[in-house]
DNA sequence: AAAGTAACCTACTATGAGTAGGTCAAGCAA
DNA sequence: TTGCTTGACCTACTCATAGTAGGTTACTTT
């Protein structure tokens, strides 16, 4: 729900007195552009209670401490990231362009969400590395059975071994496009995304995206 | 220098009153080991104090803020990557072996030196951002720099801005390669750089490295 | 009504970055 | 010697911020 949606269902309690689940869903959603706005160190719990307009103990009676804050927000967006891409692989008909519509999802989702995709790439803690790292593996394992099962069928197979490498270093290549496309904004995305597959398809195969740019 | 030798050096001084170039040398060596254990983030002004026999002003006038601090620390760091991996290149005499000793190189180097990658990766802060844009863009460039050329030579001649975008993901490749190392630490390092250089190459060459492990 | 609980508060502790303002020793000029 | 300057160093702060102790208020249950 949005945030003007919750404060004005949260303007409805007389008194002050919402009800926690509420009251929490209300935090999480101030917190994200909080990080994005100043990451997660430049955060300050005060500032949230501030435009909670509720004591700082709220803030950690429904969202627990800052790390957990930051776990339960990040750990939405990393799972929306996974849902994007995951859904344009399945809804992609044709095996031979999953990768290409998968690293495209990929580029469009980081681009439109750069502020939160940021904040996790950039938060210090090692809680905010396990983080990554999850959200890095859940994406290198959809990858990875991509490449397996690509390989296998057009005749060069792979171990899951090397599927699982590959699927690491693709979707690195697809970071740091995301970095490079940031300073080369006029890039059409599907161009990218075409460069990225093509350079990382283990087969040597390329991917024929659908139309032409 | 050492640590334990600039500790001697500065043993040697009567009273305490140590020279502020090596009070800073000393300084700047006890914080990268800091910076490594606890990261930024972690790491105290306090605590690096402590360790350094000194108080908290002696700190701050002779490496100045901790930004400035991490970023000292760091930009060694990042040199010595860059050093490491033009070092491997120009040895090289085979050109069509260089992306490939590059990329061993740099997991060599990040293997050797995971804390300190580690800090400069995951500290937080926009100098850090900067930091760690500086050094991808320069490792960028000297590896668009070989692929360019390897392209034109080979008769598939890419524009700069490709060769530039493929660099990054390359990069972007290792990166996450090395990653996956950690993981998989079992693996030897040539055939990591094998498979991350193979997948990687603009003109399908594959590189063929002297000998087969 | 009494007890329990959910939501909320004020006012605190602790830690850590950064600073104000001073001491103390060495060199140097008169 | 005396007085001036400079570099190395210090104690003792301020200020921001994560997190907590302990209490209040209102609604619900028995």
């Amino acid at each position: 729900m949005s945030i003007e949606r919750l404060a004005t269902e949260i303007a409805t309690f007389p008194k002050g007195r919402v009800p926690g689940a509420l009251r929490r869903e209300h935090i999480l959603a101030l917190a994200l552009p909080l990080f994005i706005e100043r990451g997660f160190g430049g955060t300050s719990m005060d500032e949230l209670a501030r435009r909670a307009a509720v004591s700082k103990p709220v803030i950690y009676d429904s969202v627990g401490s800052k790390l957990e804050l930051f776990e339960s927000v990040m750990t939405t967006v990393g799972l929306r990231l996974y849902d994007c891409v995951a859904q344009a692989v399945v809804d992609e008909p044709c095996e031979d362009q999953r990768l290409y519509v998968g690293v495209l999802a990929f580029l469009t989702f980081v681009h439109a969400n750069q502020g939160a995709w940021n904040a996790l790439l950039t938060a210090e803690s090692s809680l905010a590395n396990t983080l990554l790292d999850a959200v890095r593996k859940r994406q290198a394992q959809m990858v990875g059975g991509l490449l397996f099962a690509g390989a296998e069928q057009a005749g060069h197979p792979v171990s899951i071994q090397s599927a699982e490498l590959l699927a690491y270093t693709l979707n690195g290549s697809a970071e740091a496009g995301a970095i490079w496309w940031r300073d080369n904004p006029h890039v059409p995305a599907p161009t990218l995304a075409r460069i990225i597959t093509g350079a990382s398809t283990p087969t040597g195969r390329r991917c024929r995206p659908a139309s032409r740019g």
